[in-house]
DNA sequence: GCCAACGTTGGC
DNA sequence: GCCAACGTTGGC
């Protein structure tokens, strides 16, 4: 076993995408524990991020798609490494696979636990704009990740933004 | 393995 | 509702 002084890396952080009409920051902040299942995705790079990179202590930006106008919510935190998306197995789930077996899971989830609500939306437009971002996965072109690797000058440069007061 | 057809995502 | 872009499926 080797040793290490400071933990070899910190937490990394993540931007993962919800349709408010589905479930929004305010469900999570509003659900019990403030914590939620994040089940149903169907993507394999999305997947695999879930399974193998999202680890306890991480961040998450939660995003609002299909909303007007989408943007950046509010902020939560894996509570709640990668394990098996009970929704695959449930023929009345909109997200059942037949193809998904029990015993060896195709799909996974993280826990999330809400930590705050932005006093203002960062929307869609603003993050466009806005200087240091011009690298975010979200805003290449033809990028629809639900789940996605957000760098530590992004996350402040967001964090910053949504904690401005609201008008 | 190629690739056309189809389904989904998500902004506008 | 439209449509660009991407991912998946399935015939060959």
């Amino acid at each position: 076993m080797t040793t290490k002084k400071a933990s070899a890396r910190s937490h990394r952080y993540w931007l993962l995408k919800t349709e408010p009409e589905s479930f929004s920051i305010d469900d999570l902040m509003s659900a019990p524990k403030r914590t939620a299942h994040w089940d149903g995705v169907r993507n394999y790079q999305a997947r695999n991020l879930m399974r193998d990179e999202m680890k306890g202590g991480d961040l998450v930006f939660i995003y609002h798609s299909s909303a007007s106008p989408p943007g950046v919510a509010g902020i939560a935190e894996v509570v709640r490494e990668g394990y098996p998306d009970g929704s695959a197995f449930d023929p009345k789930d909109s997200h059942f696979d037949a193809k998904s077996d029990p015993a060896t899971p195709t799909w996974m989830m993280v826990d999330v636990r809400g930590l705050e609500r932005f006093a203002t939306l960062v929307a869609l437009p603003e993050l466009r704009e806005t200087k240091g971002l011009e690298k975010m996965v979200l805003l290449q072109k033809g990028s629809r990740l639900s789940v996605q690797p957000v760098r530590a000058a992004e996350w402040e440069i967001i964090a910053a933004l949504g904690r401005r007061a609201a008008r």
